[in-house]
DNA sequence: CTAAGGACCTGTCGGC
DNA sequence: TGCCGACAGGTCCTTA
C-alpha cells in the first residue's frame, strides 16, 4: 500500500471536499478484506465533516456516520470529474456536491481488494484499540522503543512494522530507516542499544517527514489522487535495489525475506 | 504471552 | 506468443 506517506497525502487531497453532501453512494464490488457495508446509502444526504487520518486508516466523518477506509496493499481514492467512464477496480464510486454547487466523484479503486470501507461503529475497538503510537509524534521515541524492545528476540525489522509498537512503518520506510540507522533488519530488538535505537527513531520520523512532503512513494499503480503521483520513489536508497551497490560502501545490497517481506540492506554498513 | 506462517486478491514481470 | 511461478505497498488470524 500506501504506506503512512501515501495515506497522509491521500488525507490531505480530500480537504477540498469538507462540506460536500452525498448524492450517491453505490458498491460495486463489497467482497474486500471485509465486506463493504450493504447501508453504505445511508451517507446519502450527509455532509462530509472531517477527514482525519490514525496509523493507515482514514476517517471519514458525515454528520451522522463516520467511515473508516484502508486502502490495502493497491487502494486509492480518487477524485474524478463528473460524468468519468467507470473502470475496473472501482468498487465503490461516491457522488458529491461541493459547497459551491460544483460536483464530482470519489472512487475506491483497489485491484488486489485487501482494503476496506467499514463503519467505524462496528470496526474501530477491533482495528483501533491496539495500534502503539503516531511515528511522528513525541510519544515514538528512543525511550520507548528501547522500553517496547526489552526482552524481544525478534528482527528488528519486524518490530517497527508491527502496528502494534509503531505505526504507519511499512516496508519500504522500515528499509530505508535501518539502512540509514546502520542497523542490520535481522538485529534481535532486545539487543540493541539505547544511542542506535535513538537514532532509529530519528531516521523514521525524518524519512517519513520527507516522504510526506514530497507526496509520498508512487509504486506500480498508487496515485493519490487521479493522475498525480507522488516523487519519493526517486530517492529510495536501498528498498527495490537488491544487487545494486550500497550508496555508501558500494558493495552489493544484499536481499533477504524477514516476515515473509523483502529486505534489502547492506552487510557491510548495517550491523 | 510470543513468534511464525497462512490467508486474502489481482496484476506484472522474467524465464522457458 | 503463451504458460507458470515468483513477487508486490498490509495486517488479521490461526497455529505452534
Amino acid at each position: 500500500m500506501p504506506e503512512l506517506p501515501e495515506v497522509e497525502t491521500t488525507r490531505l487531497s480530500l480537504a477540498p471536499l469538507l462540506g460536500a453532501r452525498v448524492d450517491t453512494a453505490d458498491v460495486h464490488c463489497p467482497s474486500l478484506r471485509w465486506r463493504v457495508p450493504d447501508d453504505l446509502g445511508r451517507l446519502v444526504g450527509q455532509r462530509l465533516l472531517s477527514v482525519a487520518r490514525r496509523a493507515k486508516y482514514l476517517l471519514l466523518t458525515f454528520e451522522q456516520d463516520t467511515i473508516i477506509i484502508h486502502l490495502g496493499m493497491s487502494g486509492s481514492l480518487q477524485q474524478q470529474a463528473h460524468g468519468t467512464p467507470k473502470t475496473k477496480h472501482e468498487h465503490v464510486v461516491f457522488t458529491l456536491t461541493l459547497p459551491n454547487g460544483n460536483q464530482c466523484v470519489l472512487s475506491y479503486h483497489d485491484p488486489r481488494r485487501f482494503g476496506a470501507i467499514l463503519w467505524q461503529q462496528d470496526y474501530a475497538s477491533k482495528l483501533l484499540d491496539h495500534l502503539g503510537p503516531e511515528p511522528l509524534s513525541d510519544a515514538f521515541d528512543g525511550n520507548y522503543l528501547k522500553a517496547y524492545c526489552q526482552g524481544k528476540n525478534s528482527p528488528i525489522k519486524s518490530i517497527i512494522m508491527n502496528q502494534a509498537c509503531v505505526v504507519g512503518v511499512g516496508n519500504i520506510y522500515a528499509t530505508e530507516s535501518l539502512f540509514l540507522a546502520g542497523i542490520s533488519p535481522k538485529r534481535h530488538a532486545g539487543r540493541i542499544s539505547q544511542t542506535r535505537l535513538d537514532a532509529l527513531v530519528r531516521h523514521i520520523k525524518a524519512v517519513l517527514s520527507k516522504a510526506i512532503e514530497q507526496g509520498g512513494s508512487t509504486l506500480r499503480d498508487y496515485r493519490y489522487n487521479a493522475g498525480k503521483t507522488g516523487y519519493f520513489q526517486q530517492e529510495l536508497l536501498v528498498y527495490g535495489r537488491a544487487g545494486e551497490p550500497c550508496p555508501s560502501c558500494g558493495a552489493p545490497l544484499k536481499n533477504t525475506k524477514i516476515n515473509q517481506r523483502a529486505s534489502v540492506y547492506c552487510t557491510n554498513c548495517q550491523k
